[in-house]
DNA sequence: GCCATCGTTCGATGAAGTACGTACTGCCGT
DNA sequence: ACGGCAGTACGTACTTCATCGAACGATGGC
């Protein structure tokens, strides 16, 4: 298990950012992230099997919408704002807010 | 040829925004549609044939992003700036602003 | 060391998107 | 009416993506 690959603020480009962000299950991720706390792979799509959601995960990852770093045995992910925000100034704000509140009462 | 469909500003789906402009070709559009003036297929995209053109216009048109007009022979496009701002407040601002320059010495 | 847990990787399958040639429509000028 | 131009529709080949089961790697607790 090779270690977490994440783009540089400079690597980030566009075209890939909007594509992790074009997908339902990717944006609940998001939705779920922006709300302020770290959240681990399992805590978010339970309906979702292991393998699917890690694809999502990674996805996310390697466009450069978030940050992951293993703790203990667990991997604890974050919203990159402040990277997205020097990249793409309101990029993330304005897809927030453009997402319903359905994140709020999923587990 | 059928009529030019159009989603109505309340049909306007993120996903599907996010998905139309997560693509070169077509960011490349709207980066040109973005400088004001209304464009017809041909215009943008020279290098590509017009069947494959002709995907990309009607992948945006579908989406909401920009709206098409019959003009005697020819196909007149135009952003929707203010159907997207409605929907999605500084989304598009926040994509036209971090995309290079490059749509302007482009034919 | 052993086991359970968390998450990844691999491989296969089916769905969706892209690209493009060709044939067609709709409109205009003559 | 005819020819040409703008753009679409269709069919197809190709590529990419999504999904998921199964096997594996890493870690911490006992």
């Amino acid at each position: 298990m090779q270690t977490l690959t994440h783009p540089t603020p400079e690597q980030l480009r566009l075209e890939a950012v909007l594509d992790a962000l074009a997908s339902p299950v990717r944006l609940r991720i998001v939705g779920r992230l922006a709300q302020g706390a770290e959240l681990t792979c399992g805590t978010v799509l339970p309906d979702v099997p292991p393998s699917s959601a890690s694809h999502h995960w990674r996805v996310l990852r390697e466009s450069g919408v978030l940050f992951a770093r293993r703790e203990g045995r667990v991997i604890v992910h974050s919203l990159r704002r402040d990277d997205l925000d020097g990249r793409f100034p309101g990029l993330l704000d304005a897809v927030l807010s453009a997402l319903p509140a359905r994140a709020a009462d999923e587990s």
